[in-house]
DNA sequence: CATGAATGAGCATTCATTCAT
DNA sequence: CATGAATGAATGCTCATTCAT
């Protein structure tokens, strides 16, 4: 049922929906291209406006960076909050986050693959504003991992390395038409559960 | 006298002297700065020369890209291929292949950050090419992967992609002050081999 | 109830606050940056406003420039005028207005640098305006000058010039820390009023 | 006799001439319309070259600004010191130097106001330069007053700036129909050297 | 009176590339 | 082999100005 019948708002808010529709070009083409390769203007073309006007909009090219930048974390950081709360197994737990961190960086690609690729040295005068988002990021896959019961000779600081440069590298080989994102989780953490060394025939 | 006397020596001693260092300095500056903050100005003037002069040697800012990848993607096979000859043990041949894989991407980081970080599509013309190069490169651990004994249910796809994308993703942490990469390949292949998963206790 | 109640009040008592706030802040950025280099942002930024809505106020900023002129040219004039009216000797009358030019151009920087400093040909279509202000205040040096007892060998023409010249040259080296205003117009004037030249001893 | 019949030279320096005539275009232009409504393409129209390419001569917009104000600083600075050295007697010192500053300032016009308008404040990054060029000139005229034997009433600071300011404003009003250079130096000269005030008739 | 949003031209500057010498 | 000089297109950004609201 969208719409009420009686009383709909003479005038929207309409506010400030070319920057959305600008920060959503903008994320395209960022991940598209990357960042250098994509000028003012093709990000002004894309929303049918001249290179001048964005600038009513955002201060500078590396403030569109960092606002896309800001965006795509908050997208994977609530997806990821939001399906941990429903679990509470540990292993379930991460389980759901990586699948979540997954499933956004796929659906939400324009705006997250900046998050993965842009290390914040490439990023000018917004690199330390970047530095600080990622790392408030990781700390939730820091936290989910010291929550696990793991044998006591098991490296958490490698686990955590191990299943999150995975996932943030899916990006390389992720493609629509394989498995889901949740299967892909799953994978994952199962491979990693499991004993994988078959102990070697006596000879 | 360097070279017997008969047969054309097949490599003269330094041909192409300068080629090299602008390679080099190509390859340096690819990485610090990426592939389009760099100009060829910024190159030509790290090994005192003008810009023009370097399309003696290289037909375009392409091709020189190209070149390093192509480079970075000789020394990290190379290492490879010779650190699993000296294996037959099919996890022990895994992890020496890990263990030299991060060794080039550190020790050669000028030369192997261009190939982690180069999607094929930000390489213009030369993108089909470096899209060869990767697949070629990461067909070794593949073969590597199938040659382990593993229980039926594990999906090696999935144990390749882990271990693969962790080992790239290693140039988002790797810092010369921690373990070194022997260490890393060894933690990683550890927390694969063995059993994660805590049994829970019955209640 | 400020006015008297019969006859409509010639102007309103605070009429067009905003356009006196407007030209004060375009006048004090005119003198600190140029013309040229201010722009109609920083002039609205100056008074709290957006720079699209000075348009109600000016037609366009050369509009500007030619107000900020027209009311730099009122006060000097006013005030030479005022004290030229309180003298009666020709050489005093001219000390006077002297003192009272420096005195403006110095109390009323913002306004008086313009008229300094802006060449007619810089002006655009405000620039034969320009021109008339200009030789309409250097009428008054003109015309004190002919009141002048003079020697018969002396050209008036050029002794203008010279006071006039070095009282508006007094923008570049003033400061406020250093002799007022009446100090320095009575040491020009008395440097030449005098004899300079000592005869040369003879030999 | 300009050419001497055997061996030219094949090939002449042609250094630099591009350079040269490329600040002849921004001397004249900045005279003509001011620094900051000179853009670099109309430099660039002015001598048949794109915009870009002039930065292969200057580094930037302000280092062309310093490299004419230099110019015109060594041009009038060279004249008066020539002009100095031929006279022995200080009035006809000072007289041979602000006949040989005017001469410059008019015959070199497009390099010598720039030195007289360009205020410090206004141009930027080489505005100390600009400072220190300023003050290196008037030293001349400062020490050219300190010679002459002047009554021990007069202040020699305000001779200076009285001088100096007149001569520095005929940019205003000086045009090529009226008298020369060397006669205007002679006047204001005069002008301050003789007795102005006509003893008052007694009554 | 003023704003919010945009225009369109223009800005200084940088770029990869070319080519005669 | 390399330079000196330039090209021509593009870049991020600023500008005075407009106008519906």
């Amino acid at each position: 049922m969208p719409a009420s019948s009686t009383a709909t708002p003479i005038r929207a808010p309409r506010q400030d929906n070319r920057r959305v529709q600008l920060l959503d070009a903008a994320a395209r083409l960022f991940r598209e291209r990357g960042f250098h390769a994509t000028s003012m203007r093709d990000i002004a073309k894309a929303v049918g406006m001249l290179s001048g006007s964005i600038y009513y909009h955002f201060d500078s090219k590396e403030e569109m960076l960092l606002a896309v930048y800001e965006e795509g974390e908050r997208r994977v950081a609530d997806a990821v909050d939001a399906a941990v709360a429903l679990e509470s197994d540990p292993w379930a737990r991460l389980e759901a986050a990586s699948a979540a961190h997954l499933r956004v960086l796929i659906a939400h690609r324009d705006y997250t693959q900046v998050m993965i690729r842009t290390l914040p040295q490439e990023a000018g005068a917004v690199g330390p504003r970047i530095r600080d988002l990622r790392r408030d990021y990781e700390s939730r896959f820091r936290r989910l991992i010291d929550d696990l019961a793991l044998p006591p000779e098991i490296d958490r600081h490698y686990l955590r390395l191990l299943l999150f440069g995975a996932l943030n590298w899916s990006q390389v080989w992720f493609h629509s038409g394989g498995d889901s994102p949740e299967t892909v989780a799953r994978r994952f953490l199962d491979t990693l559960r499991r004993q994988l060394e078959v102990p070697a025939p006596r000879h």
